[in-house]
DNA sequence: TTTATTTATCGTAATATTGCAATATAACAA
DNA sequence: TTGTTATATTGCAATATTACGATAAATAAA
């Protein structure tokens, strides 16, 4: 098998899972650091950044898209990659949960 | 091929995009939230919340000890697991940095 | 000791991801 | 129009992940 049980989990606990697993890769982390590193917003140089076909750098950012982790507007001839500040603030927002969560415990045990 | 070429990468990028490999799994995201949820450290109970195998709990157990998320403790018969908070605090921090940077373009047009 | 209980590991099947060449699509330029 | 540039999609091979049954290992309890 190898199928995941997503029915079984909540919306939130799926959602949250999908936007770190589409981060969850060196590529597309290198393509955010890109993104943010440009000064203009056009990105069509990823390609020649990174040691992936044209091909594959298009299905990075289709992943990256799809999470809504980057928006994508079309300039002209290329494309306009931005990053998706709401679904990075609420996946912070989701980690500081954790962290207040785990310092309430302090059980300190483990 | 398939491979991801990691050597590429900086190790930041590469330690980086393997935490959140290991967050992007529902059942992952679950396991975490158990663990805070609980009152004691023990989570020998995994098994009953989840609708997975004891095999298969442990191999999700496993990733996220790999990942420097959780820690382990043997405690008596079964093992006392918590959040590794540093782990967690660092990729706050990596978001934050994101958040930071892509404020600060604010080009707007995207 | 023997017998549970708890967790980890091994082997394997099903599924998903990654990567690329080839091709398609879309917008601009001539 | 044709040609060029930029990005997306398709099809496929290689690899990785997910899941589970079976089994092992380690401790607790009897």
């Amino acid at each position: 098998m190898g199928a995941s049980k997503s029915d079984f989990y909540t919306q939130q606990q799926n959602q949250t899972a999908d936007i770190f697993k589409a981060l969850g890769h060196p590529a597309r982390i290198a393509i955010i650091e890109h993104i943010l590193s440009m000064n203009t917003c056009i990105c069509g140089d990823l390609v020649e950044v990174l040691p992936l076909s044209q091909a594959t750098v298009s299905q990075h950012l289709r992943e990256l898209k799809n999470a809504n982790i980057i928006q994508g507007t079309i300039e002209g001839n290329g494309v306009c990659y931005c990053l998706n500040e709401e679904t990075i603030k609420q996946t912070k927002a989701i980690l500081e949960i954790y962290i207040e969560s785990s310092e309430k415990k302090n059980t300190g045990s483990c």
